[in-house]
DNA sequence: GGAACTCGCCAC
DNA sequence: AAACGTGGCGAGTTCC
């Protein structure tokens, strides 16, 4: 894969996002390292409890006598060949290269209890490993990330040592170790900004189809709308928790990885196996979460004719047929045309002025531009803010970026005014800047409060 | 003894 | 017709 910023536009926007993006390393995190190593010290015991109670176990002497040496618990080959060659068990589900899979779906679904304990203990190591590399990393207390411009195929940016990117913030007890470690400096407070949405929002620049245009235009809920058809909820309420979960569902299991270029297998296995909680074969009325608080998924879809994996399956068929053949049917006739152009010329362009030259997938044509672009956009705004902040002589800083939001270690008294200014860059500034934006742009806020960590963001409402 | 590969899992 | 995009990182394993 050959890389190049096709214009001078791009490259001034490599050159001066280089010099922003130094500046937020430069700046850098503040790490609570008295924290970090009490909770090394208790994770550490906390993991040799878990970790003895295993190899006690009948499962792992077992594990033990079918080898000539100790077992290591942290690796996947030969746990692999234990379960799936000595054992003989079916694998659930098989890697990349074929072989037997130990990940956490795999050996739940073997449902050997023991397994369960190595499970909690991956997961704490996973959790503990994150400390480990702040521990390593900080000088005199301070991170100090970095941020590439250089290293992804998309020209997205990437980050390492350690990587600010990738911190827990889904599973709450790895979000609240992880994030308890990380400070703003003393007596100020942590400002996350995201744009709501980017990627479906730039992804309209380049196809422009109507219903698309329509659905973020008039603020209409698109994810409601597929959650209505997929679980066929005629009453769709997302004020509903069982609604709104199964509206995260369909958003997460089947829009994005449509958009992204799956298929409704993938999207059926992961809705109603992951996000349901029924099985693969025929269903029982008692199956899978709670629709309603008194009937299950299983119930409900039964009800509505569907009452097996493979006619939900089918019905998610009919849905995607739906999806890209009328909803969004110009969406879809513009990845066809995308993807002959690059089948004929052998480069795709972004409409950042960036150009990505090789061998491509199918999917790879069409995520590269949206994905690129999406990511100039941000930086583009952290250029902008990063300027604005320098030339206002401001006390607040830019400390990071993660593809669609700006972490900002921000003075109390100049919270109000950044969030304004940072409104105003990304949402009329940065459209007026690139013209071919073609929809509203959102930015969200995340703060937390004065001397807390980035454990303790909460929603700013403006 | 290090490079390259594999697996698994965290983020967007 | 085919079938999820981009990274970083820990670790085990294999190859040279």
């Amino acid at each position: 894969m050959e890389q190049h910023p096709k214009s001078l536009e791009a490259y001034h926007l490599l050159h001066n996002g280089t010099l922003a993006l130094a500046r937020a390393e430069q700046n850098g995190i503040r790490v609570d390292m008295e924290y970090v190593e009490n909770k090394l010290t208790h994770m550490t015991r906390q993991m040799a409890r878990k970790q003895k109670q295993f190899e006690e176990s009948k499962f792992y002497k077992d594990w033990k006598a079918s080898q000539d040496k100790e077992p290591n618990t942290n690796s996947p080959v030969q746990l692999q060949n234990f379960l799936y060659n000595v054992k003989g068990l079916k694998p659930p589900k098989l890697t990349g290269t074929g072989k037997g899979s130990t990940d956490k779906e795999s050996l739940t679904a073997l449902n050997i209890p023991e397994l369960n304990t190595h499970l909690e203990t991956k997961k704490l190591k996973k959790i503990r490993d994150y400390l480990e590399g702040f521990r390593r990393e900080q000088v005199d207390g301070w991170l100090h990330t970095f941020f590439n411009l250089h290293l992804v195929i998309s020209y997205r940016s990437s980050s390492d040592r350690p990587n600010l990117q990738n911190i827990p913030k889904r599973d709450k007890l790895a979000k609240n170790i992880t994030r308890k470690a990380l400070y703003p400096r003393l007596g100020h407070q942590l400002l996350e900004a995201d744009f709501s949405g980017l990627e479906v929002c730039i992804a309209c620049a380049y196809h422009k189809d109507p219903v698309m245009l329509k659905y973020i235009n008039t603020g209409y809920d698109m994810h409601g709308d597929m959650a209505k058809q997929i679980f066929l909820l005629d009453d769709f309420d997302n004020h509903k928790p069982e609604h709104d979960y199964l509206r995260a569902a369909t958003k997460n299991g089947f829009v994005f990885p449509e958009f992204y270029g799956d298929y409704f297998g993938n999207c059926a296995e992961y809705l109603a196996v992951q996000w349901g909680e029924l099985p693969k074969g025929n269903w029982t009325y008692d199956q899978g979460v709670m629709v309603d608080g008194d009937r299950t998924l299983a119930k409900h879809m039964i009800g509505k004719g569907i009452h097996s994996y493979k006619m939900f399956e089918e019905h998610l068929k009919a849905i995607e047929k739906d999806f890209w053949g009328k909803r969004f049917k110009q969406y879809a006739r513009w990845k066809e045309r995308h993807w002959h152009q690059y089948q004929k010329v052998g480069y795709v362009d972004l409409l950042t002025g960036f150009r990505c030259t090789g061998v491509m997938t199918r999917n790879d044509a069409i995520n590269y531009p949206v994905q690129g672009a999406a990511f100039h956009c941000l930086l583009w705004s952290f250029i902008e803010l990063d300027r604005y902040l320098q030339t206002h002589n401001f006390k607040s800083r830019l400390i990071g970026q993660v593809h669609d939001s700006m972490i900002l270690d921000v003075h109390p008294k100049e919270l109000d005014k950044l969030t304004a200014i940072i409104t105003k860059i990304t949402t009329i500034d940065l459209p007026k800047f690139w013209d071919w934006i073609n929809v509203p742009l959102n930015v969200d806020f995340e703060v937390c409060g004065v001397d807390k960590s980035w454990a303790d963001a909460k929603k700013l409402s403006i």
